[in-house]
RNA sequence: GCGGGCGUGGCGGAAUGGCAGACGCACCAGACUUAGGAUCUGGCGUUUCACGACGUGGAGGUUCAAGUCCUCUCGCCCGCACCA
C-alpha cells in the first residue's frame, strides 16, 4: 500500500465505488429491525456551510453505525427548494429561479458526496419539482376538504422587504425571521391552516416525546400557551351590548372596578359616539394603532388609556364600572377585552394608579394582615377570596370553580380554554413557491382544482418587478382558467405556499419518494416512519418542529397513516463557532468546507467536527484542531501500514489465552474500546469521547510496538480489523482502504459492529487506592476480586498507613472492593 | 419578570458520589535528521527545593468520600414575555 496518505485519491475513489455499487440503497426488509435517520434537509443556498457538515456528519456517524449493527437503515437527503432566496438573485442578476435553484442543487449535491455521506440518492426529493409539489398542493386540497385551510380577512404580518405576509411563527421580535426588517400589520385576505383545533394534542402530544430534548419541548409548549379560564359579558344597556372578557382569574371577579377594550375593539367606536369623549378616545386608537408591533408590545411601553365615558354593569355585583380603552389589551387575544383588578394584576394595579381609579382586595394572602393602604404591589398569589359577597371565606381556587358555575348558571359566561396559537397564515406572495391550488369563479365562489388536475405548474416565463402584488397574478396564462365546475371563465388564486408547508411532509415522501398515484403508500410509511433519529438546529424548535407535528396528526386523522408523532428522537445539534461568533459572510469568519476537504480531505474534516465537541453544544473550530485531527489519521495510516504485508495480518486463528502480557494489554485496549465507542455512539451520541478512545486504541499500538517487534499471528488482525470498524463511521474512507488493504475485499461498511469479549478486559490485578480521612495516601497493586476484610487488612500492612495510623484512633474503616479503602482516623 | 441551559488547566473538552483534568490542541525537552513547521519518545493545573498544601464561578450543607447530591448566591448564553 502507499506509504503516504493522500486523502484525495482515496476519497475519490471509494465514492465512487459506493456510488457504482449503491451501497446505501434501502429497500423494506421485514428481516431486520428497520431504522429511519433523517438531517433536516438544507435550502439549497448553493453552497454547504459548516453547520452543515456537522449536521451531517452526526447524521451519518448514526447511520453507518445503525447499519453495522444489523439495522436496515433509512437515510435519504432532498431540497427545501422553494423559497425567497431564488427569486431574488432573479430580481438581482436576471437570472430564472428554477435554473439558479437547480444548480445550486447541483453543486451542494457534490459537496455532499464528498463528504461521503451514506444517503440513498435514489430517494432524493426537491420541493420545487413538479413531481413533489403536486403532492403538496394536493395536501392543501385535502386540509381544505377537512375544513382546516379557509380564507379569512385579518390583520396579518406584512414584511416590506420581502413583500409578503408571515405567520405568527415567523416574526421575531417583531422582525422578519428571514430578512430582520420590521414586520407592521396590514388589513389582507389571506388562507390560513386552523393549527389552532390541534393545539391540545399538539400540547398533550409533548409529553410523549421522551426523545425530545427539555427545551425544545418547552419552547413549543409556551408558543401554544394553553390558560384556561372564564369568559363572561358585562352589560352595556345604554347601547344594549355587552363587553366579553376573559380571564384566568374568575376568583378576582369581585375585584373589578373598571373595563378595558383594546384600541382594535368593534365596540369602541360604538361606545364614544356622539359622546364628548369621542375625539379623545379616537386620537388615542389612531396613535396607539400607528405604533410598530415592536413598540406596541414591549413591557417597557408605558400602560396608557383614555376613559369612553361610558359604564358597564358588574354582573354580580350590577355595580357601574367605568370602560376604557388602553395599550395593554391585546385584539388577538381572548376577546379583545379585560377587566381591570388592580389589587391582583399588576398590569392593572400599575394602570389604577396613573389613573387613580380604585383598588379593592378581594384575596387576602395567607398572612391575612393586607389591606390596600398596605400593599405596594398588586398580590398575584392564593388565598382566602373576601369582600366577594357570598364567596368570601372561600380559598380562591376552588372559587374558581364556583365562580365558573355562577357564571354558567346564570347564562353571563362559561369556562373557557384560551390559546396563544394562531391559526397558521400560509399564502404568500411571491412567485417561487407552489401555487395555491384554489380557483375563483365569479358565479361558484372559491373553486379547488381537483385532484386530477394537479399539478398546477408554475410558469416559466415571469418577469420580476418590486411591484406589490404576486408576481403570478402578472401572467394572464397561468390567472385565466375555466371554472372546474361551471366552465366559465374564471381566476386562479396567485398567491404560493409559505415554503414551510412543502418541509411539513417531505420525511413522508422519502419512504416512497417516487409514487405518482399518492403522496405516498401508507404500508411504506408505516414500515420507516416515525423518524427514529432527527437532527438539526435549534431554530426551527417552534417553526418547522411544529408544522411537521401539525401535519403528522392530521395526516393521520385523515387516514392516510398511522403515525401520530413524526420525530421520535430529536437531536438539536449546536452551532459552529469562530472567533467567539456565528461563522457569518458579514463577520468574515467562515471557514469554507470545500477548502477543508481540498487540504485535508472528507475524514479529517469530519473526524475533527466529532471530536472538537458533543453535538449539542456549540462547536469552536480551530485550525490547529483540524491538524490534530489530520495527524491522527496519519498515524492511523502509519501504524497499519507497518503491519500490513506482513504475516501479523494473516487470517489464523489463535488462542488469545497464548498470549504473552503485553499482547493480552493490547487485546484488552481493543475490546475496551470496542466497549467505550459502542457505549459512546449507541446510547449518548458522544462521538467526542468515541474518538478519543479509539486515538487511545491507537496510541496502546504504538505503544505495542514499541515493545515487541513481532506480535502472535492473529492478534494484529483482530486488533487492525476492530480499529477500522470502530472508526469506519467516523472516517468512512480511509478505513474503507485500510480494510481492502489489511483485510479483506467486502466493504467495511457492510461489515457487523465488532463484538466486545467481556474475557478479553479481565485483568488480574487492580490497583487499590488508600485513603485516609478522605485523603489519597498510598496505592497498592492486589490480585483481582479480593473481598473487604482482606483488602483492609492489606491496608493497614502498608508502612505508609501505619505511619499515618499509628497513634490515631481507628474510627471506621470503607472498603470498596476493587476500587479503594477509606480509612478513618480521629 | 418567567422557563431552560452552562460555568472544570493557556485552549477545546473528559470524569455510574470513589485517584479531577481522559483525548486532542498549544507549549517544553529528548531522539532521529544536512534540515524540520515531518516523525517517534517523554513532560505539562497552581504553589513548594522537597514532604506537602491548594484547586472544578462564590458561600454554606449532606457524606467516610462531592465537579457530581441539597440550599443560597454571582456571571454568561438561549427561549418566552403587557397573553389578562
Amino acid at each position: 500500500m502507499n506509504e503516504k496518505y493522500i486523502p484525495s485519491e482515496v476519497e475519490a475513489k471509494w465514492q465512487k465505488d459506493w456510488a457504482k455499487e449503491k451501497a446505501f440503497s434501502t429497500e423494506i426488509n421485514r428481516q431486520r429491525p428497520e431504522y429511519y435517520v433523517l438531517e433536516m434537509f438544507p435550502y439549497p443556498s448553493g453552497n454547504l456551510h459548516m453547520g452543515h457538515v456537522r449536521n451531517y456528519s452526526i447524521g451519518d456517524v448514526v447511520a453507518r453505525y445503525k447499519k453495522m449493527q444489523g439495522y436496515n437503515v433509512l437515510h435519504p437527503m432532498g431540497w427545501d427548494a422553494f423559497g425567497m432566496p431564488a427569486e431574488n438573485a432573479a430580481i438581482k442578476h436576471g437570472i430564472n429561479p428554477a435554473d439558479w435553484t437547480w444548480d445550486n442543487i447541483a453543486n451542494m449535491r457534490r459537496q455532499q458526496q464528498e463528504l461521503g455521506l451514506s444517503y440513498d440518492w435514489d430517494r432524493e426529493v426537491a420541493t420545487c419539482h413538479p413531481d413533489y409539489y403536486k403532492w403538496t398542493q394536493w395536501m392543501f386540497l385535502l386540509f381544505y376538504e377537512k375544513g382546516l385551510a379557509y380564507k379569512k380577512k385579518a390583520a396579518v404580518n406584512w414584511c416590506e422587504d420581502c413583500h409578503t405576509v408571515l405567520a405568527n411563527e415567523q416574526v421575531v421580535d417583531g422582525r422578519c425571521w428571514r430578512c430582520d426588517s420590521v414586520v407592521v400589520k396590514k388589513e389582507l385576505e389571506q388562507w390560513f391552516f386552523r393549527i389552532t383545533e390541534y393545539a391540545d394534542r399538539l400540547l398533550e402530544d409533548l409529553k410523549d416525546l421522551k426523545g425530545w430534548p427539555e427545551r425544545v419541548k418547552t419552547m413549543q409548549e409556551n408558543w401554544i400557551g394553553r390558560s384556561t379560564g372564564a369568559e363572561f359579558s358585562f352589560d352595556i344597556p345604554e347601547i344594549a351590548e355587552k363587553i366579553f372578557v376573559y380571564t384566568t382569574r374568575p376568583d378576582t371577579v369581585f375585584g373589578v372596578s373598571y373595563v378595558v377594550l383594546a384600541p382594535e375593539h368593534p365596540l369602541v367606536e360604538k361606545l364614544v359616539a356622539g359622546r364628548p369623549e369621542a375625539k379623545e378616545v379616537r386620537a388615542f386608537v389612531d396613535r396607539v394603532k400607528n405604533l410598530s408591533e415592536i413598540s406596541r408590545t414591549s413591557t417597557e411601553t408605558e400602560k396608557e388609556g383614555v376613559f369612553t365615558g361610558a359604564y358597564a354593569v358588574h354582573p354580580f355585583t350590577g355595580e357601574k364600572v367605568p370602560i376604557w380603552v388602553t395599550n395593554y389589551v391585546l385584539m388577538e387575544y381572548g376577546t379583545g377585552a379585560v377587566m381591570g383588578v388592580p389589587a391582583h394584576d399588576q398590569r392593572d394595579w400599575d394602570f389604577a394608579d396613573k389613573y387613580s381609579l380604585p383598588k379593592r382586595l378581594v384575596i387576602q394572602a395567607p398572612s391575612g394582615d393586607s389591606t390596600i393602604e398596605t400593599m405596594t404591589a398588586a398580590y398575584e398569589g392564593s388565598g382566602q377570596m373576601v369582600n366577594s359577597a357570598e364567596f368570601s371565606g372561600r380559598d380562591n381556587e376552588s372559587g374558581k370553580d364556583v365562580i365558573c358555575a355562577w357564571l354558567e348558571e346564570h347564562g353571563v359566561g362559561k369556562r373557557r380554554v384560551n390559546y396563544r396559537l394562531r391559526d397558521w397564515l400560509v399564502s404568500r406572495q411571491r412567485y417561487w413557491g407552489a401555487p395555491i391550488p384554489m380557483i375563483y369563479c365569479d358565479k361558484c365562489g372559491v373553486v379547488p382544482v381537483p385532484k386530477e388536475a394537479l399539478p398546477v405548474m408554475l410558469p416559466n416565463n415571469i418577469s420580476f418587478d418590486s411591484g406589490t402584488v404576486s408576481p403570478l397574478a402578472k401572467v394572464e396564462e397561468f390567472v385565466n382558467c375555466s371554472c372546474p365546475n361551471c366552465g366559465n371563465r374564471a381566476r386562479r388564486e396567485t398567491d404560493t405556499m409559505d415554503t414551510f408547508i412543502c418541509s411539513s411532509w417531505y420525511y413522508f415522501r422519502y419512504t416512497d419518494p417516487h409514487n405518482s398515484t399518492l403522496p405516498f403508500d401508507s404500508a411504506k410509511v408505516n414500515y420507516w416512519m416515525p423518524v427514529d433519529q432527527y437532527i438539526g438546529g435549534v431554530e426551527h424548535a417552534i417553526l418547522h418542529l411544529l408544522y411537521a407535528r401539525f401535519f403528522t396528526k392530521v395526516l393521520k386523522d385523515a387516514g392516510l397513516m398511522n403515525i401520530g408523532e413524526p420525530f421520535k428522537n430529536l437531536l438539536t445539534q449546536g452551532m459552529v463557532i469562530k472567533d467567539g461568533a456565528k461563522m457569518s459572510k458579514s463577520k468574515g469568519n467562515v471557514v469554507s468546507p470545500e477548502e477543508i476537504i481540498a487540504k485535508y480531505g472528507a475524514d479529517t474534516a469530519r473526524v475533527f467536527i466529532l471530536f472538537a465537541a458533543p453535538p449539542e453544544r456549540d462547536l469552536e473550530w480551530s485550525d490547529q484542531g483540524v491538524e490534530g485531527a489530520y495527524r491522527f489519521l496519519n498515524r492511523l495510516w502509519r501504524i497499519v501500514g507497518h503491519y500490513a504485508g506482513e504475516n501479523a495480518l494473516v487470517a489464523d486463528e489463535y488462542d488469545p489465552s497464548k498470549l504473552n502480557k503485553n499482547e493480552r494489554e493490547l487485546r484488552r485496549v481493543l475490546h475496551v474500546t470496542i466497549r467505550k465507542v459502542s457505549e459512546a455512539i449507541g446510547e449518548r451520541f458522544n462521538f467526542n469521547t468515541a474518538i478519543s478512545s479509539i486515538m487511545e486504541l491507537v496510541n496502546a499500538m504504538y505503544a505495542f510496538r514499541e515493545l515487541q517487534a513481532e506480535a502472535s499471528p492473529g492478534l494484529i488482525r483482530e486488533v487492525v480489523a476492530g480499529l477500522l470498524k470502530l472508526l469506519a463511521p467516523f472516517a468512512p474512507h480511509i478505513t474503507e482502504e485500510l480494510w481492502h488493504e489489511t483485510i479483506a475485499e467486502g466493504s467495511i461498511h457492510a461489515q457487523t459492529w465488532p463484538v466486545f469479549d467481556a474475557a478479553a478486559v479481565e485483568v488480574d490485578e487492580v490497583e487499590i487506592v488508600l485513603q485516609i480521612n478522605g485523603k489519597v495516601r498510598d496505592k497498592i497493586i492486589v490480585p483481582v476480586g479480593l473481598g473487604a476484610s482482606e483488602l483492609e487488612s492489606m491496608a493497614f500492612e502498608q508502612d505508609k498507613v501505619k505511619e499515618l495510623v499509628a497513634d490515631k484512633k481507628v474510627v471506621k474503616v470503607i472498603c470498596v472492593p476493587q476500587k479503594l479503602v477509606n480509612i478513618v482516623v480521629k
